[in-house]
DNA sequence: GACCTTCTCACCTACGTGTTAAGC
DNA sequence: TCGCTTAACACGTAGGTGAGAAGG
């Protein structure tokens, strides 16, 4: 697998020498790093907040490109929230057959792809995998997983390539995953900033509607 | 163009042999049809009620195809509604450049397409072409259309063939557009049988809250 | 005046939030 | 008990309805 993994910004490349990924709401993702981000995962599935968005330039405006995203375990460990840290609980769970999230808009020319903001925010995180459906990635709980982004020049959904990725990863977006906030700085983060939450919002908050999913 | 256009149900078919596409929610789409279908037309766009819906069956399941909608002229005239009835009132408006909505889902196999009912209601309808959207599809109001399903055997979203079409085309889905209705009955029955409609219905209503989106 | 279009509105559906209490 | 998970809930965003008044 000619894969590369990168932290994002100018590198060269196997599919294109100035291809370029840069993390949407990077401010807000870093606020959340510092104080150790968690997202909530439940049986029906819930959304990630922030939401993962990208920005991309230096593709070729005339070729075909299929955007995927996966996520992936950090360690191999399982953690637990005690006196307001976390800390290494046990051996984790294997991470599950990684499913590939393959973006709806997949594929479109590189013109398309640059054109705006490239968004996988309609995926949903779980921690049951009964349900088979295609929005859903399913996670263990209590574990730390990074978010990743791989970029391919084909324009064949149905039969991707297994060598030829682009993989960008950001350290901003590691996060723990729960069923419910342990540490109380990340709810009021999600409370300030995600438009959804606004019914739990105390003063007036300094974000508006800006639509960050 | 190997084009055939069929009233639906089973037939001999260029792409495959058993290949029958029915149409969902048939009996509301009658009791529309009997009182004279009219659809709004709106600047920003406006969805169809009932819903454009079909079940499929006979695909390979195995083989890979793009499905498509159209909305086409019935003939070339223009309406009025006049003492409770529909009637000629001038040549029609020629038909600007058909534009061909592709289902999302496209390209997919056989079996995913057969698995459950095929929606178009996202597709809206609009009076205006300022907006350019991919959603949305220009009409002329005071028209009668029918709406039409194509479906081709190819993987290849980018570039579909010219050729190899099937075609189906329900009578009982033709309709006329209007930017208010002018039919009391046509009201009367989106109001009792559209769920976004519920806050104007007077008596219970027989129509639960089925999704027929 | 008659006919058609546009805009704003109250009222719905649908669903994304953290909270809370209960369950294991 | 403690730690973690689940389900019901109130409250928000987002957007699909026809009504009705206003405009052309």
């Amino acid at each position: 697998l000619a894969r590369r993994t990168q932290g994002g910004g100018r590198a060269s490349s196997p599919i294109d020498p100035n291809l370029r990924v840069e993390l949407c709401d990077r401010e807000l993702w870093e606020q959340f790093s510092r104080v150790g981000t968690e997202m909530i995962v439940t049986k029906s599935g819930r959304r990630m907040f922030p939401g993962y968005r990208v920005k991309l330039s230096g593709l070729d405006p005339n070729t075909k490109y299929c955007l995927l995203m996966d996520i992936v375990n950090v360690d191999q460990h399982r953690y637990k929230f005690q006196q307001g840290e976390w800390m290494v609980a046990g051996r984790g769970e294997p991470h599950s057959p990684q499913r590939l999230f393959l973006h709806p808009g997949s594929p479109a020319s590189g013109e398309k792809w640059m054109d705006d903001v490239v968004s996988f925010n309609k995926i949903k995180l779980t921690n049951s995998n009964v349900s088979k459906a295609a929005d859903k990635i399913v996670l263990n709980s209590m574990h730390r997983y990074q978010p990743r982004v791989h970029i391919i020049r084909t324009d064949d959904v149905t039969n991707l390539p297994s060598e030829m990725f682009s993989t960008f990863a950001f350290p901003q977006t590691v996060f723990i995953t729960v069923t419910a906030y342990q540490n109380g700085e990340v709810t009021k983060l999600k409370i300030d900033n995600n438009p959804f939450a606004k019914g739990f919002r105390e003063n007036g908050g300094r974000a508006g509607s800006k639509n960050l999913n």
